[in-house]
DNA sequence: TCCGGCGCCGGGACATCCGCCCACGCCCGG
DNA sequence: CCGGGCGTGGGCGGATGTCCCGGCGCCGGA
């Protein structure tokens, strides 16, 4: 018979109707998971959750609408007893960082065996946190010396980081001058200075740099 | 007893393990497919189909290496009785037209039911050829007058195009115009009357306009 | 056939905007 | 205490965006 501890039962979350029917088809075939539901967006997802109080949502970051980070900061504060394993590619770098601070148990890649994720549901419902090999290195690195904590934006200084996300939207010095209220010299020699660390030599280049960080979305 | 037609014989290739995993799941449950292998980039790909020469492809786009049209090219003209599925995301608009040209069978998007894709299988074996609906709306909107073909790009002309994709590139209007062979002011020009085409003010919002819309990689 | 429209090309002049160099305080760690 | 990183600014030259202008080639409608 089986052990004291129930079946988790897990919704799916994720925009892609194909993923997500093969998805639910593949931890079907497994008696240690139960599928109950799955949602297309981040409302759906909350909506489902309210409804059949699943024990882990498995939670794609990338969708229209409501997206994943926002989804799990609502489902993470509304239910709390539910757990959420975020699934999702290795696109975007520091995406996992607002997934984790969103209240998500766990970061596995898309690009992972079926056995990893079925064994990663088993260890969040049992409360473990569960981190990519890939992510975990990324989240040492920044940790350890190896790589300081904020070395990940190839050295740029906070206030940089800042001034290249703005610039990034798609804003003049002067607003950006205005908006933080210095001198827009002070902005140019900021985004002069980034451009140094990053190697570029020009606004265009900044922006292509901050939609790939994914500091900003395009 | 089965018919006179054999199974069709399938391979996956795409770069998500789990993605994989699930859909040969999802084919395997259809006794009218048979899944026969998988790969996870264009060149395993080849390679699987000059082992096991399938009936059809289903082939992913964006992938790392040798990437879905450059495989789909391969493929085509190696083992032409290999019909080809490109099986893909609805994000980068003008794919389609390139995986076309490459000697793809078919179009079909992962946001789709799972009896689609079986369906649209079938009917590529048979040598019909399967659009989505989205994308073969685009096409009938391409052709006939409602949609001029270039007025997706709210209505820039094919120059004016070019020299976008040059400028999300991060390239400075006097590299454009030694690269095209024209005037520095020309360029100027083509770029002024784009922005007030796409009602923006500024290259930086050139440049996300560009990623927006897939013109450019980020 | 002619003509008007449009795409593409180029020029001039002007107002900004941008990127770069230099400099000054401030604070913090060696 | 002092060297260095960080945030702040001024000045300058080149790049960029805008508004004019004209010319050429092509196509479709009158």
């Amino acid at each position: 018979m089986n052990t004291v501890v129930a079946v988790p039962r897990v919704v799916i979350v994720d925009d892609q109707t194909l993923f997500r029917s093969g998805l639910a088809k593949l931890l079907e075939a497994d008696e240690r998971i139960c599928v109950v539901g799955q949602a297309a967006d981040g409302e759906a997802g909350v909506e489902l959750v309210s409804r059949v109080h699943p024990d882990v949502v498995l939670m794609d970051l990338k969708m229209p609408g409501l997206d994943g980070v926002g989804a799990t900061r609502r489902i993470a504060t509304e239910f709390p007893e539910t757990k959420i394993l975020v699934l999702t590619t290795f696109d975007a770098e520091n995406h996992f960082i607002q997934a984790l601070r969103a209240g998500a148990s766990g970061y596995v890649l898309k690009d992972s065996e079926p056995d990893a994720i079925v064994s990663s549901i088993l260890a969040v419902v049992s409360g473990e946190r569960v981190m990519a090999t890939a992510v975990a290195n990324r989240v040492l690195d920044m940790l350890t010396g190896t790589l300081a904590p904020k070395e990940f934006y190839d050295g740029l200084t906070p206030r940089e980081i800042e001034i290249l996300k703005l610039v990034a939207e798609g804003m003049a010095n002067k607003q950006i001058a205005y908006r933080l209220k210095i001198s827009e010299k002070t902005v140019r020699n900021h985004v002069s200075n980034t451009y140094d660390k990053l190697k570029i030599v020009d606004r265009s280049q900044a922006v292509l740099y901050a939609v790939r960080k994914g500091l900003v979305e395009p």
